[in-house]
RNA sequence: GGGCCGGUCGUCUAGUCUGGUUUAGGAUAACUGCCUUACACGCAGUUGGUCACAGGUUCGAAUCCUGUCCGGCCCA
């Protein structure tokens, strides 16, 4: 049988990436993923880390969310409704600091009010922009309208999320678990607020090590070096090492501190390094970590020379007023002036550094709200035994985290835009009073909820100035997506959470806190699976970064190629849950040819009839079976959120196996050729789309753009990601001769090539007896001659 | 100072846990040929790696052990 012509349903010949925006908007009136919790289907639900509103995404976020959103397509495949909202984190430092840049003022200038209602101008002017781009790439959050409701998006800084926050807290408080202390702390005078040690990052930086002239009582000198001679003044004490035998004699004495002229001991300690400067350190309050230790561990009282601000104050005499860096410079000045400095070294430390600012910390003395952690380090380490993580070696960094924490949480900042603290104090007594959960309450303008003090019945409170710690908020994601505050029911049945999906650098923050609220409020972890992303990183494996003038926006790789192509490169490019990816322009321009063999694979297709049932020949047997492999091995990648190798197997069967095997093999019969029969024919237009049509839905998770393109203008009217899984289990033995044919054909192949001859060339041939069954198809495949 | 991760064709990577099916697989780049009625953004072919280095265990090591070097990250 032959059939006069066969003309492509689709005719261009490359896919435009124009189409996406059609794509979008049909997605858009179908309302294709927004959350309905009235199915029956289980509940797959994915805490995803909300963007910060005023910071366009970076090629890493981008990175991310595809795969996050992969996964939310792969768990509607499976049968999970799937809850997956996108916030929009607006709370914090970054916006307070824009106001000061933006409107020329100083937080300290303008009342709260009017600070707190131009950061909302500017917020609101930010609008959603910094999320757009998600839009354009695809993502299928359930909603990107805001709502209050199941899969609504959200925002950090809405009266609703507060209210959640003050909720936790208060809970937190009735449980014993919050306190108020004095205590010394990390400081960034730059955002001129306590920082927790989750916020603390360390930096190499070049100083100088400067070498200091101390005198004892007898005259005799000494040299002491220094990377912070400004904290003469509060120097408290002199080290050595117990095993330095140079300063032995020294021990218990008494030596003069230069410029200022008081006394401090010397003693041993093993904190001090022997090859270190001079082998001895001057322990001053508070220069670094190892003097705070040092000082607690001896009980000596600090002297404090730095203020809030990140100036001398009046303790360092003349250098008061001064910034840390000028009091330095000048102090050198000083000493070399009076013949007290001996040296200067060039050296490179860690210096620790507030992560928002960037800016060294320093250590002051402040009183804070603290909540307890540290005698929860052993359940907590057994907590995190009931949740998976992704990859599973990223657990250790965890693990490390909480092994190291040393103090409680400090949750209070002396900020304005964040969530407030819910306390008042009784102006008469000093009672502390704490509200009932329930609304979002504001104590520096509100007056509490109750009238007079439960205790001596004054009737006058003083409303609490400061707000929490952004990550205090944050650590609730799960809580407020599960719908605590408006679905108690919907919330117990489902939580813990199903997928938290964050990257590794905040995983002693954002992860770490979110587990201890969990378990001081409900005793359980917060999710089922964590998974881990490490960096985009540039193409020398480089962090990118403003400084270093190696970011990479993703506005210009999707203006370029298209969502799909920056799809399918995250995707192929490599597995980012177990190491960095590096950026190459080339190989994600490279990626883009999947497209290009897709759209025109099924061009070809497309110009034959679909069938839905034909008396398969050994070549279909094959081909399906080869298809329930790869069906079986993107379950098994799925099931271990490894997108990349869902991807390569897919990319494999649909390129390497199915368009260069497969379909060469049946193109001649498809198309009638030869005294092939009507039922043979069948058989490959069977074949031909019963393959395609199902690897089109193993692939939209992937490529939900051509994908559903392809959907719905061969196979029907709907969108392709409203269908399942497919279910099929074809098994055949011929799964085994895949190998001796692929290399068969490619002997054919190598043979008319060296013997200069086309691949339409009829050639004499043996075919091995094991592919006997395809000696039909392989003969007008080659046109083998014998 | 302590800990963790990585080092595989020019480049990016799979394989390492659970040693033998590996004469190490793929992708990209390079080279050669080909417009074979889906695709030249394609097809076919070719070149290219002593699996960082040195020891050890074993019948057998990219894979396990020890040490060294290099890169990255975290902590003090």
């Amino acid at each position: 049988m032959s059939t006069p012509s066969f003309t492509p349903k689709i005719q261009e010949k490359v896919w435009s990436s124009k189409l996406e925006k059609e794509i979008l908007s049909l997605w858009d009136r179908e309302k294709l993923y927004a959350f309905n919790d009235s199915l029956e289907k289980p509940i797959y639900s994915i805490d995803t880390p909300p963007p910060y509103v005023n910071t366009p995404i970076h090629i890493g976020q981008a990175f991310t969310f595809t795969w996050m959103d992969a996964i939310a397509r792969y768990k509607r495949l499976l049968g999970f409704n799937v809850l997956f909202p996108l916030g929009m984190d607006r709370n914090g430092l970054p916006i307070e600091i824009q106001v000061e840049k933006e409107y020329h003022i100083k937080i300290s200038d303008v009342s709260r009010q009017e600070f707190i209602d131009r950061a909302k101008e500017l917020l609101d002017k930010a609008g959603d922009t910094s999320i757009n781009i998600l839009k354009e790439l695809g993502h299928s959050y359930n909603s990107w309208g805001l709502n209050y409701e199941l899969g609504g998006s959200y925002r950090t800084d809405d009266p609703e999320y507060r209210r959640l926050t003050q909720d936790t807290f208060i809970q937190l408080y009735k449980k014993g678990l919050v306190y108020e202390a004095e205590r010394t702390s990390n400081y960034c005078p730059v955002c001129k607020t306590v920082i927790s040690d989750a916020e603390v990052e360390y930096e190499q930086t070049n100083t100088h090590l400067n070498f200091i002239t101390f005198r004892t009582d007898d005259g005799e000198q000494l040299t002491v070096a220094t990377t912070r001679p400004e904290l003469l003044a509060a120097c408290k004490l002199i080290i050595y090492n117990p095993n330095d035998e140079r300063y032995e004699r020294l021990e218990g004495k008494e030596v003069i501190v230069p410029l200022y002229n008081f006394k401090v001991r010397v003693r041993a300690h093993t904190a001090a390094n022997k090859e270190f400067g001079t082998g001895l350190v001057m322990i001053c309050s508070f220069g670094d970590y190892t003097d705070i230790r040092i000082l607690r561990e001896l009980n000596i009282q600090p002297t404090y020379v730095i203020d809030q601000n990140g100036r001398m104050n009046s303790r360092s005499g003349k250098y008061e007023g001064l910034t840390i860096k000028e009091a330095r410079r000048e102090i050198i000045k000083d000493l070399k002036a009076n013949n007290l400095l001996i040296k200067e070294e060039d050296i490179t430390h860690d210096e620790p550094i507030c992560w928002r600012s960037k800016n060294p910390i320093e250590f002051i003395p402040t009183n804070e709200i603290y909540l307890k952690q540290v005698e929860y380090k052993d359940q907590l380490l057994s907590l995190i035994n009931d949740m998976n993580f992704y990859d599973s070696e990223s657990k250790k960094l965890l693990i490390d985290w909480i092994n190291s924490i040393s103090v409680d949480w400090v949750i209070s900042r002396r900020r304005y835009y964040g969530t407030e603290i819910p306390l008042w104090y009784c102006e008469n007594c000093g009672e502390t009073i704490v509200p009932e959960p329930g609304r979002y309450y504001i104590p520096w303008k509100e007056r509490p909820p109750i009238q007079s003090c439960p205790r001596c019945g004054a009737s006058k409170f003083k409303g609490e100035t400061r707000i929490f710690d952004t990550w205090f908020d944050s650590s609730s994601s799960e809580q407020y997506i599960l719908g605590y505050l408006w679905n108690r029911e919907f919330f117990k049945s489902n939580f813990p959470c199903s997928l938290r999906p964050q990257g590794k650098e905040i995983v002693r923050s954002w992860l770490y806190f979110t587990i201890l609220k969990s378990y001081l409020l409900f005793g359980k972890q917060p999710f089922k699976d964590v998974l881990i992303n490490f960096h985009v990183v540039d193409e020398k494996g480089e962090k990118m970064s403003k400084s270093l003038g190696n970011v990479i926006d993703p506005r210009q790789l999707i203006d370029k190629y298209g969502a799909e192509v920056f799809r399918i490169w995250a995707f192929t490019e490599g597995n980012i849950l177990t190491g960095d990816i590096r950026y190459s322009n080339q190989r994600a321009e490279g990626a883009g040819k999947f497209l290009t063999k897709l759209w025109n694979l099924g061009r070809l297709i497309s110009s034959f009839p679909v069938v839905e049932e034909a008396s398969e020949t050994a070549s279909e047997e094959w081909i399906l079976s080869e298809l329930t492999r790869t069906l079986s091995e993107v379950i098994d990648a799925i099931g271990e959120y490894n997108i990349n190798k869902a991807a390569l197997s897919l990319r494999n069967f649909m390129w390497n196996i199915f368009a260069d095997h497969y379909v060469e093999l049946v193109k001649p019969r498809a198309y009638g050729a030869g005294n092939v029969s009507e039922q043979q024919q069948k058989a490959a237009w069977y074949g031909l789309h019963t393959i395609f049509k199902n690897t089109l839905i193993l692939l939209s998770p992937l490529v939900p753009f051509i994908t559903d393109y392809f959907w719905r203008a061969l196979y029907g009217n709907r969108s392709i990601h409203i269908e399942s899984m497919p279910s099929f289990n074809f098994k055949s033995e011929y799964t085994k001769l895949t190998e001796n044919l692929i290399n068969f054909n490619s002997k054919v192949w190598n043979q008319k090539k060296q013997n200069n001859l086309s691949l339409k060339s009829p050639i004499k041939i043996d075919i091995p007896s094991e592919l006997a069954p395809f000696s039909s198809d392989l003969v007008l495949m080659h046109n083998i001659t014998n």
